[in-house]
DNA sequence: CGAGTGGTTGAAACGTGTCAATCCTAGTGG
DNA sequence: CCACTAGGATTGACACGTTTCAACCACTCG
């Protein structure tokens, strides 16, 4: 497992951020824009399979994805994992550890990734002198804890097939909505199906034959290590599930 | 089912708050409760089973749970559903999902509640004036998060056993820390078995099997609606589990 | 070329769900 | 005071979904 983090020579400053530019995403005014710029304070290029955050450890530093898919996860003692949710672009990492010391699960990069750095001890500076921005953060905070009550009703209530077709849904809806997809060629969400049945609290085997049943009906088709979803409507029919239109989104 | 909400005749002045007086909750400097005691422009008393939130709906009140217990849930077309979480007094109400559009869960007493009713549109005005309030409420909103992590780990990778014990140890804790429990008498948690079914994303029969396993090894007890946790540390062991040490927590 | 990772498959064991009764208790109305 | 009722808890039998075990294949990388 690399663990390698490395700085980036060349550092994108947050007037050019790339994010931004997107229609998904608000907008700072000028007075934002100059604290987030300062708040920033470096950025990292991951690879993939690099540990970003560690369960048990203090970690005083917050990351902002640039670029790249994640996923936070939590293990039990005897190695049992559970993902419990997947970080793509403009999304926050580390919120939850202000509170309590150590944080509470972690954090590892999918594919490569790119992070924007921020130094957690500067929030209250953000909170006294930004109240948009806190304002931001607490929306950003209560979006996730959406998505969490979503995936708790799928793992809890949903057969192993609604499950998997939920997942991706999901999940390529998301990727389509902060466009991590590249503009050409076919749009694969990276992950393995041990990744898939850690989500969906399956094993593998039995994750492996529910996927199998997706491809077998022509919703979806499974690549090497990733997936491409290719009946969208479908997918929603048998979970279940629509997302919900979201306007434009924060992001620090 | 009862639907009746009444507004309190008495309503207790923030000045005077009975959980303030609690060693678990933080205290206000003066700014903060004045804000707060205009912030709170009522007082609702509610009977079991009365609806708080209703999935879809738009919201325009916050909440603060004062006195008794709720829940959170989901439910699918079909009927399954699946329970989030449970409201304990100092717990808001109504922060998750989009900040300001439709409320994506329901929630719903369990016992008779009490509680603080706020105006959500307010909420611009304690991020203005409040930075610490605000950074209190990103703070609650944060912690929910790392509750459903540990639940979601719960569902998905738990055995039916851990996750009964993990539940039962879970709510005692809380309500033991938050002072719900009646000072004599016995600690009961008051729910049916088909609620912690529906947590725990298993059936009512196995539930009940369950939960019987954990009778005849004497580490609670089941009441007529409710249970009583009675070997706190073999709970733990079971569920593989342990508190964490919370420091003073801040509520609205 | 061998090793490692990810995907695929079948068979058997096991945990959970479903169905269908029964019991218990609190609450209701005669 | 006694049916009567309704919600909650309990139980056994059986069906079904999921896990586990144990292979094997395909591909990439050093």
């Amino acid at each position: 497992m690399a663990q390698s983090k490395s700085f980036a020579a060349v550092r994108i400053p947050c007037e050019l951020c790339p994010l931004r530019a997107r229609e998904t995403f608000r907008d700072f005014d000028s007075t934002e824009l100059g604290f987030v710029s300062s708040f920033k304070i470096a950025e990292l290029l991951l690879e993939p399979g690099t540990t970003i955050i560690d369960e048990g450890q203090r970690h005083p530093q917050l990351y902002t994805a640039l670029a790249g898919w994640g996923f936070r996860y939590k293990i039990l003692e005897d190695g049992r994992r559970q993902v419990l949710n997947y970080v793509l672009p403009g999304d926050l990492i580390g919120l939850q550890g202000n509170l309590m010391s150590e944080m509470l699960h972690s954090v590892e990069a999918l594919t490569k990734m790119t992070l924007c750095v921020f130094e957690r001890e500067r929030l209250t500076a953000l909170f006294q002198n930004h109240p948009s921005l806190a304002y931001d953060l607490t929306w950003i905070a209560s979006r996730e804890e959406s998505i969490l009550d979503e995936h708790l009703l799928s793992v809890g209530r949903r057969t192993a097939l609604e499950r998997a077709a939920y997942l991706l849904a999901f999940l390529d809806h998301r990727a389509q909505a902060t466009g991590v997809f590249p503009e050409e060629g076919p749009k694969v969400l990276p992950l393995t199906q041990q990744h898939v049945a850690d989500t969906l609290g399956l094993s593998l085997v039995h994750t492996n034959k529910t996927l199998r049943r997706l491809s077998d009906a022509g919703v979806v088709r499974w690549l090497d290590r990733g997936s491409e979803v290719l009946e969208r409507g479908k997918l929603f029919d048998i979970a279940g599930w629509q997302p919900s239109v979201e306007g434009m989104r924060p992001f620090i």
